[in-house]
DNA sequence: TGAATTTATCTTGATGTTAAGATAATGCGA
DNA sequence: TCGCATTATCTTAACATCAAGATAAATTCA
């Protein structure tokens, strides 16, 4: 075997309560309570992350691709940004939107455009075949979303989604705030 | 300018309800409240797990190398576990615990036993000084758990987790229930 | 016993990520 | 105009991860 309680998450994955229950044992001096919800925020995460991969997949893409794409395909018109916006835009490295960029120009799935306004900066726009792909992509990546919640009812939704925007607006809001 | 926005996570970050609004003007046709739910749970889950990592690398571990040691730590005594047991309960690829084994073994804080039983095992347990720095980083973890869950007042705390806790069984339960 | 199958782990190659630093264009102040 | 700090991006090196396949030991069963 060489993979498969991971991709099954089945019953017989390690359950979070169960990890509790081993460090009430191991370390019973030690208050686990908050271990409780991160860990099943993480585990939640990541069960809806692999369905989405999945989404991805079938259209060639993964995570990364996807959000580059997604996010300008989704910024005003004529879709286009630059290296830093992106990198705002997706929270993460230079380094990182640089390769992420590589990749798609490579597909021809995005193009570098010269900036008249700024050598140093190159506008980063869908090509056609770019345009065409995000837009089938996010509808299947939207269905998708929509079968993962809705195993929720209406009100246990409603109630999730107020808590974690109410926990997200206190972690955001603590050093700036 | 190599990097603000990832590290700042400030209110000026692209918020979950700005992506939302873009997607409603560019494809007004997608219903994107599960994109809410979903973001925001991936939203937190990045922000604990930067906040952790931090505490992780204050002793000169990552998650990965933490996951691996923690786990060993609240096995049963004698705090060993097998190659194939740690995939189990990490549920990552046997690649990755070879890989996560190997980095702590030159580092001292894990060891490979011989299994007499069956010579394709080894025996994957820690040494005097990992038990050690595992004791002292699960005692700084769980406080880092602590500061992050204290933002939220214990109705908020109880309401999310249950919340959390329904829905990833809901998830878990899916297939195989 | 001996061959085929299964099991447990490791290796390899590809991708993705980051921090740190390199490269190169811009723009400000003297 | 010239020099220098700033800005925008890219490169590099290290590490983490996975899928697929290689290796080697154990087990099955003829």
């Amino acid at each position: 075997m060489i993979f498969c309680k991971a991709f099954c998450m089945s019953d017989d994955s390690i359950q979070i309560d169960h990890i509790r229950a081993q460090w009430a044992k191991a370390r019973p001096d030690l208050d686990t309570a908050p271990m409780g919800l991160i860990g099943r925020l993480g585990r939640i995460t990541r069960v809806l992350s692999r369905e989405m991969e999945a989404t991805f997949a079938r259209h060639g893409l993964n995570q990364a691709s996807f959000d580059l794409l997604a996010t300008l395909r989704r910024a005003e018109p004529p879709h286009a940004l630059t290296a830093g916006q992106l990198m705002d835009n997706m929270m993460i490295t230079s380094g990182t939107v640089t390769n992420r960029i590589n990749r798609l120009e490579v597909k021809g799935l995005v193009e570098r455009r010269a900036d008249k306004e700024d050598a140093r900066r190159a506008i980063v726009g869908l090509t056609e075949a770019g345009f065409a792909l995000i837009d089938r992509v996010i509808e299947d990546h939207v269905a998708t979303q929509h079968r993962l919640t809705a195993l929720l009812t209406d009100t246990e939704f409603a109630t999730l989604d107020a808590g974690l925007a109410g926990y997200l607006a206190k972690l955001d809001g603590r050093e700036s705030g």
